[in-house]
DNA sequence: TCAGCATGCGCAAACGATTGTGCAGCTTTA
DNA sequence: TAAAGCTGCACAATCGTTTGCGCATGCTGA
């Protein structure tokens, strides 16, 4: 069981001064041809590697990224931080994962961890349930910067990636107003999700624009749980006219609902027809995926927030201008139809 | 913006050394009640909190565990991952995050980059290409341990978790001969994969334990992906006696299988029951879950698989005394039928 | 009264690497 | 031929923290 080799060690086996081996690795002009040669073979010899921990720890930077994501098993987040991890490697970054699991308190614990392995900077998309941000501003104050990505908070004064899903929305309603459709509901999210607000200003927008009257009872809310969506549809459904198109919040919702419509033995996409958001890969092997979808580009978001703060971390050490400015950046969602693959 | 503080920090303040503060923070008995107070109070006022990365980096020591996965987007992986995360955290560890991809250049760069990084240790579960361990190897040299698990090495000097399926299998087998069926098709994987083998024994065993004759044409392979699944299922079907029943690799060639047959007009889990393992919640949404399914416990495989990195960890430090044993945890891979959610 | 011990704290080395400075010895140039 | 410049290397400080050792001071007991 050999240690990992330090510059220490190879300095010694030839007998030159750490600072001579140092130099000759990194090919300082100032070392002679030879001496570099005799180091750099031992060096390889021994498989040396630069202990990246002390190198991070003088520098006061350490190449990884805390990622924060509610749940990694909803499909959403795991292409998010695929988008994360490609971009971070290709800076030679690394990244820090933990999940909230949607519970601010396990967030904070999580963020803490994070801070005391002195990441150098946080990716994070807010619990559901955090409304405090204290945890977060922590950071702020000790120059960690943080991204937000999909699910950001209300506030200004923070560098964001998300999709605004409005206009999303609106297309969507005009895309089902096209195909025939009047009677025109919509699953939201919680009323606290900027998301929904989103959503909801999106679908009244669509409505009115196709000269229809938003009508509230066409408008059910869910907390995303499965109970709580099949209660939504049976609202819906017990309506004395019920609608001929159903909106979800996102594709977890639309299959609930579409699980608690075939229950009612509905004709799914026939009697009702079923649009959603995402556009998630596992949809496509369902019975019933969403006619159409807005797409929100989990990858993409991902990557686009890795990217951010790499621009935010070199200007850190570039400028030493405080920049205090934020970057918000808003993707477009586009409206994507369902591929059909089976028959 | 101020400066993370820092012991020095506190000490200049105090104009005490950084000695006694250091001490003063970690209760040693020789320093005074009333430093102690002053040095504490004065901590918690700056929000002191200890570099960990000049601990761990004086200590050699990170608690930080690199964990490499093929994709995160495969369920069984986002699942596992969260068991280790969970176990992680019990013990106040954080976990890198890398992605193999399948291939074995990038689990190569992943694994170098943890290096780097001086993780205390290695959780990975292998690409399917990987049939050289070269890179995994420098690692135990340099006292780094490595955990596999689910996609294991083939040679015995590793730490392993992982479910053998054999038993599993020649269950699945017994359940479809009591059904009544007789003609049971196996899509099998990759011959590599050690999780092939191990199906492969427990379906011979299976047909044969029920008195059944072996028919080689009744197995067929794929390389996991959507094309050759589909292959698979074209000449299974092609048969001059097809199959009355259908076992599949995982729950995503059997989402492909089932996909195909849908294609041919076959009635799904009527002309032909399939069967598969894993048990992933995701099929529960599909049209046609497997009928009944060999569970792999991905959450405790993660879960053992970072309890048993801390033991080892643990024992590191403990004994000076290098344990030059392995360990190796066989889970149960037990049968699950698909619980009717849907009608 | 003084050796001996406990108390309370500071000094300095160490972890692995980087980097400014200094100092030889050699070569160049006026 | 001596000042000036270049070449090739070593020394030492530094990052934040821990920890063995040593040095005062004050107290105890014989």
């Amino acid at each position: 069981m050999e240690k990992l080799p330090t510059i220490k060690e190879i300095a010694k086996r030839l007998n030159v001064s750490v600072s001579t081996v140092s130099r000759a690795l990194s090919d300082h002009p100032r070392i002679g041809l030879g001496t570099k040669l005799k180091i750099k073979q031992l060096a390889e010899e021994l498989g040396y590697e630069p202990n990246a921990q002390a190198i991070f720890f003088k520098q006061k930077k350490t190449f990884v990224i805390g990622v924060v994501i509610p749940f990694i098993r909803e499909e959403f987040f795991s292409q998010a931080i695929s988008g994360i991890e490609a971009a971070a490697m290709e800076h030679q970054y690394t990244i820090l994962f933990g999940q909230s699991h949607d519970d601010p308190e396990r967030e904070k614990a999580v963020v803490e961890a994070m801070k005391k392995q002195r990441v150098d900077g946080l990716i994070i998309s807010l619990s559901k349930q955090t409304n405090k941000y204290e945890h977060l501003e922590a950071l702020n104050k000790f120059e960690i910067p943080v991204v937000y990505f999909d699910r950001v908070p209300p506030f200004k004064e923070a560098h964001k990636v998300f999709c605004n899903l409005y206009k999303g929305t609106v297309d969507m309603v005009g895309w089902l107003f096209n195909k025939g459709y009047r009677r025109i509901a919509f699953i939201n999210g919680p009323d606290k999700l900027n998301a929904s607000k989103e959503r909801m200003n999106g679908y009244i927008e669509g409505i009115s624009k196709q000269k229809l009257k938003v009508d509230m009872q066409m408008v059910e809310k869910t907390d995303l749980s499965k109970e709580s969506t099949h209660n939504a549809m049976k609202k819906l459904l017990a309506l004395k006219h019920p609608p001929t198109a159903i909106i979800t919040f996102n594709d977890y919702v639309h299959m609930d609902a579409v699980q608690f419509a075939q229950k009612q033995n509905i004709l799914v996409n026939k009697d009702i027809v079923f649009v959603s958001y995402a556009n998630l890969p596992i949809t496509s092997y369902t019975a019933f995926p969403p006619l159409v979808s807005v797409e929100q580009y989990p990858y993409g978001q991902g990557e686009r927030a890795m990217e951010l703060m790499i621009k935010i971390l070199n200007e850190k050490t570039d400028n030493k201008i405080i920049n205090t400015s934020f970057y918000v950046e808003e993707m477009p969602a586009t409206l994507v139809a369902y591929q059909q693959t089976i028959s």
